[in-house]
DNA sequence: GACGTCTTAGGACGGATGTCCTACTGTGCA
DNA sequence: TGCACAGTAGGACATCCGTCCTAAGACGTC
């Protein structure tokens, strides 16, 4: 078996020199100075460079799963969740303001280089997009369910995208009301 | 002086490659091969890929200015040339549903690189930035306006990242609709 | 026809990258 | 002690990239 120890070492660094540098312009070698490690040893765990990318991409999945089950723990309320969702943009906002949202960079960038892995990169926005879809399904809006939680999601990307040419933390803030103002709105009206 | 066709050539092909593959995996052989020139025939016209990049930013902002001044001679009412700008995402859908959007994914790529040109870049969107200030000033909000004008920029922003990751159409449909809908409330209760 | 200038073609160069091979080290087991 | 094997190190390799140089072509002027 391989050692966990330094397989994972490997797919944290790379997980992210991916956000902060993209995929393309990271190379082994930066990922071998990161974790300190000979860069010919790589082979032994990563055949390929696409190999550290579907690991890196499965990473995220296994840690956006577990945020979003934290999530569901820590409050029965599905109006305060989604608001858990929008307020990644304040917690996160030092790094969405210098490398903009982990998850749309990401597929944008495997867009551009028809990559293989594009369909596994969207499916991080497919986790989110299905567990806002629940949410809003709990909370009496099953037909529109889907549609809000595009919406939901599509909000946040722009917010992170404009975050990031402006680096403008007011602006983040100002928007981040704006959709929790939307929430109330929505489901008030229901 | 430089032939302007020859140059001009290459900007063009340059543009469409950043953007369709984006900048870093653009190389200069393929913009050679896009314009049928020679690989050191390019050293002639620009010094640098750093150069290219500059010239590209110029002509998009040159284009984006003259798509705005048609907008303006064309339709007297700030609202009706809003509406103009957010129906971009449906003028551009096939593209945007690819590649998303050239301004935003551009400075996304160029804030990973660490560019000097992502100051550039994101000239481009204050360029839209400032123009729906102007015209939700004159539409009588001018305390708001710039708030205003990065709403816009980032709801329209958000539809085209994900309309690329999840090549879905009739999103894009649905949000531009609603972005349409935000604009008469919010122009309506003034 | 000769000249000068703008433009082009083709290739050389040093460096970086992804991939791959082979030799060495350490550790657990017979 | 000796063996097997997971893990590591270091470098070879072919390729591509950005940059740069030099020679040749196109073309108007005298």
């Amino acid at each position: 078996m391989t050692s966990p120890s330094t397989r994972e070492q490997i797919v944290e660094a790379a997980d992210r020199l991916f956000y902060e540098h993209g995929y393309a312009r990271t190379s082994f070698a930066d990922i071998a100075g990161a974790v300190q490690i000979s860069r010919g040893n790589f082979y032994y765990h990563f055949k390929t460079k696409d190999e550290i990318l579907d690991a890196v991409i499965a990473l995220r999945l296994a840690n956006t799963r577990r945020m979003l089950a934290q999530w569901e723990a820590a409050d029965p309320q599905p109006a305060a969740r989604i608001r858990s969702f929008i307020h990644i943009l304040l917690a996160n906002r030092a790094k969405i303001m210098r490398y903009g949202c982990p998850v749309g960079t990401l597929c944008g960038e495997l867009a551009k280089l028809d990559h293989v892995a594009q369909a596994a990169a969207a499916d991080i926005f497919t986790l989110f997009r299905e567990w806002l879809r629940g949410q809003f399904e709990q909370l009496g809006h099953a037909a529109e369910a889907d549609a809000l939680a595009l919406h939901v999601l599509a909000r946040s990307q722009g917010v992170a995208t404009l975050a990031a040419a402006f680096h403008d933390e007011a602006f983040i803030r100002r928007e981040v009301d704006a959709l929790c103002d939307w929430l109330d709105t929505t489901l008030g009206r229901a």
